[in-house]
DNA sequence: TGCGCAAGGTAACTAAATGAGACTCTAAGC
DNA sequence: GCTTAGAGTCTCATTTAGTTACCTTGCGCA
């Protein structure tokens, strides 16, 4: 048994459908370029997510997405619902009232992305506890 | 019909379970301090759920997670497993070899989110041709 | 003896992302 | 005329991420 990384445990899911996202093995480099990150780039960042959860309700305006998510600013909304827009996730519709008005929505495709989130945010909701213990005992494990 | 978001339309998601994670009709403000966004933007940032899907393969000692995931820094590898460890999602081992080595692996709360990342990452293969066409036309679009 | 390597970092510094807030334009309201 | 609203843009300051050089310990080697 040498000191290399050879004798690695096998991947600990496989049911037998996709073999989730892990690579097999060991030293499996990971392809900048996947589907994976440039999927999780998108939803990683910090606002994405949370102007799709408000969009999930319905279609808003610019300024009520931005009463919905109190502390964006307007740049970076401005940045964020471009970035969706620009992957097909919303739409983008302007009325030509008084002061111009700009809707948003999900797309068909946007729609799609709202279960894989859910399942991450029930994930969420159901280890916020044991996370929070875990940070405390580390903490005061200095 | 007024200008205001009163007449949003209802939650695209209600199958009577948890509702996912949106909030249920315009203006709710998103909770700085909520789970989902202390979880978000733990998986959220650029190298977590890489290091994760590394060491769902099994443990990995620090510089087999460094050639698993060519472009990350010594830095930002040893950023990322301390919040993960902190949060309790990894472990962090020390063997007192000639150099002293050091393995990494999932907790059991680790190995719980595995799936709810394998979901998205199911939907990210699954999309990924579609976001392609859509920045595609975006960008020409101009 | 003294060179260089490996492992697992840290410290100092630079580049990129983000945030705060002032400014624009238009038409209506007071 | 002065102000307001909507939907941004622009500039600048702060924060965060990333790069590079360096440290420590023991071993093989010449």
């Amino acid at each position: 048994m040498g000191q290399g990384e050879a004798e690695v445990t096998p991947p600990v899911f496989d049911d037998g459908t996709e073999l989730f996202f892990m690579a097999r093995g060991p030293y499996r480099p990971v392809d900048p370029q996947c589907a994976v990150r440039d999927v999780l780039d998108r939803i990683g960042d910090k606002w994405s997510t949370l102007v799709m959860r408000t969009l999930a309700t319905g279609p808003h305006r610019f300024s009520a997405v931005q009463r919905a998510i109190p502390d964006i600013s307007k740049r970076m909304l401005t940045q964020t619902l471009r970035d969706l827009e620009r992957d097909g996730l919303i739409s983008r519709t302007v009325f030509p009232t008084k002061p111009p008005s700009v809707e948003y929505r999900l797309t068909p495709l946007g729609v799609t992305i709202l279960e894989p989130l859910a399942v991450l945010v029930q994930w969420a909701n159901r280890s916020h506890d044991a996370i929070k213990r875990a940070r405390l005992a580390f903490d005061e494990a200095g």
